[in-house]
RNA sequence: GUCUCCUUCGUCUAGUGGCCUAGGACACCGCCCUUUCACGGCGGCAACAGGGGUUCGACUCCCCUAGGAGACGCCA
């Protein structure tokens, strides 16, 4: 198929996730189909688009790796492409002069929302046949007022509307700038997009822009809206249930590739598959899998999904990956995180857990949980410092090491458990860890007996 | 308010008239493994919104009701 889908995001703030989810289903049906993805800024809202939001987004773009074709388009730039169109749609009689003052239209508008009724612009300047000079006006649409328009649209089906419901809306403001109704037709027809792909909170939007086509005599694109993203409570997704835009969730320590694989998992499906390679994106997506019906953002699925792909990447990169988070001194430092990688990686959901987590193999810890107080009675310092002696003879491996832990329990009549819980108390400061035997070895002799002496004179000071 | 859309376990979903005693995943709960936590393994709990049709047969098709969402800007 020679398919051309855009994705085209407004610059006025973070990207949201939602968005996100829509350029990858963009992404993904033109990769399918092997045609063609094009970006295009919608920056005509100049008061609230900048250049940093813009830098955002393409970035955003390029470390999801949603990877488009050709050169990004600014919206803003093709201010003088939509207003030829708009001065054709005059010229054509599809498109009129209306001088109505915002005042009256407001005191219109108040006066059907005080009478309950719903507000549409009555059309009062419609078939005035001259043009005033005098005054300032904007440039509506001549709508259809009979009939109905009928929209086949790819994920929601056959919906039909009364024409009747349209209005005659806003092309060009007073200001002469063109509005977002107007544009986006205006630049989808002129970049050849077949396949328009975007959130159903456009659809009923739809029928409006389907009456630009029509009077521009274009050809109507096929169109698929997709449903939207609500958070746990149903509620459209906003900042109080947690982060919404996509840069957060890479800077919580979430892998592009995971956010993907549960993005894509919103609303397609591909049978009971859950883990999902962009590959297999790539191979799999189709629009006839996107369901009606809006979904919940579920952050304990993509927690469990962002552990999969945590514990197979590679452990070296994952210690680069850390890096960026935590402070890692030395070579020493870095060495013996990556060889305690392995057991560290399968305890945690995100990077930031990672980070936090590899800090037993960076330094000694520098205060004790409280749930360490349990094993600072005297006989877990007596556990501790016949532990050192050991050492001091035997070494850290665990070959050795851990028999002579199991003998030194059972000598003191206590369960294993405990000698393990204090010694993970006073090498990590906190109960929870990879294996105390793994983490010995690794930190090597010296550092494990500077960690057990420092846990004593804690204790007894 | 008007118009439009949506409705399968708590959540994401499979399901395209008989394969459904409704499957999988997350979460939750047990058990096993174990040195804590986690990972892993095994098992459990749990849903077709309600009511009418159509049909030999309905989660699947139609209608109504209820609930939810979206759109109705000189925002995008």
């Amino acid at each position: 198929m020679n398919c051309r889908v855009r994705f085209a995001p407004s610059p006025t703030g973070d990207l949201h996730i939602g968005s996100l989810r829509t350029a990858l289903f963009n992404w993904a049906f033109a990769r399918h189909n092997c045609g063609k993805f094009l970006l295009r800024i919608e920056d005509t809202d100049r008061a609230r688009s900048t250049e940093k939001n813009i830098a955002s987004i393409l970035n955003i773009m390029e470390l999801f790796g949603l990877n488009y074709d050709e050169e990004y388009v600014l919206q803003s730039e093709r201010i003088k492409r939509h207003i030829e169109v708009v001065d054709k749609m005059l010229e054509d009689g599809v498109a009129y002069k209306c001088y109505c003052s915002q005042e009256d239209l407001q005191r219109k508008k108040d006066d059907c929302i005080a009478r309950g009724l719903s507000y549409k612009y009555d059309g009062t300047c419609r078939e005035l046949e001259k043009d005033d000079m005098t005054k300032p006006f904007v440039v509506r649409i001549k709508s259809d007022k009979v009939g109905k328009s009928c929209l086949q649209d790819i994920v929601q089906g056959d919906i039909e509307t009364d024409n009747s419901q349209l209005d005659d809306f806003i092309l060009l403001r007073s200001d002469m700038t063109p509005t977002y109704m107007l544009s986006v037709v205006v630049d989808d027809h002129d970049m050849g997009i077949t396949h328009i792909i975007r959130g159903s909170d456009h659809l009923t939007n739809t029928f409006r822009q389907m009456q630009i086509y029509k009077a521009c005599g274009w050809d109507v694109p096929y169109f698929a809206h997709i449903p939207l993203i609500y958070g746990q409570d149903g509620q459209k997704l906003s900042k109080r249930h947690g982060a919404v835009n996509a840069q957060d969730y890479l800077k919580d320590g979430y892998l592009p590739e995971a956010m993907l694989n549960y993005l894509v998992r919103l609303g397609w499906s591909h049978g009971d598959d859950e883990i999902i390679s962009k590959r297999q994106i790539v191979e799999w997506f189709s629009l006839d899998s996107v369901g009606k019906s809006p979904s919940r953002f579920d952050i304990q699925k993509l927690n469990h999904i962002n552990a999969h792909y945590l514990r197979e990447k590679d452990d070296e990169d994952l210690v680069h990956l850390i890096e960026g988070i935590v402070d890692i001194p030395n070579e020493v430092a870095r060495n013996n995180v990556l060889r305690g990688m392995c057991g560290l990686k399968k305890r945690a959901s995100t990077l930031k857990e990672l980070a936090e987590a590899s800090a037993v193999y960076i330094d000694m810890p520098r205060n004790f949980e409280e749930s360490c107080r349990e094993y600072m009675q005297d006989i877990n310092l007596t556990i501790i410092k016949k532990v050192a002696n050991i050492i001091m003879n035997i070494g850290v491996s665990e070959e050795l090491l851990l028999p002579e832990c199991r003998k030194l329990a059972e000598s003191m009549g206590v369960k294993f458990l405990v000698v393990a819980q204090t010694l993970r108390s006073a090498l990590c400061g906190k109960l929870v860890s990879p294996s105390v035997f793994e983490i010995m070895q690794i930190i090597g002799q010296c550092d494990t007996i500077a960690r057990l002496e420092n846990f004593i004179r804690y204790c007894e000071s």
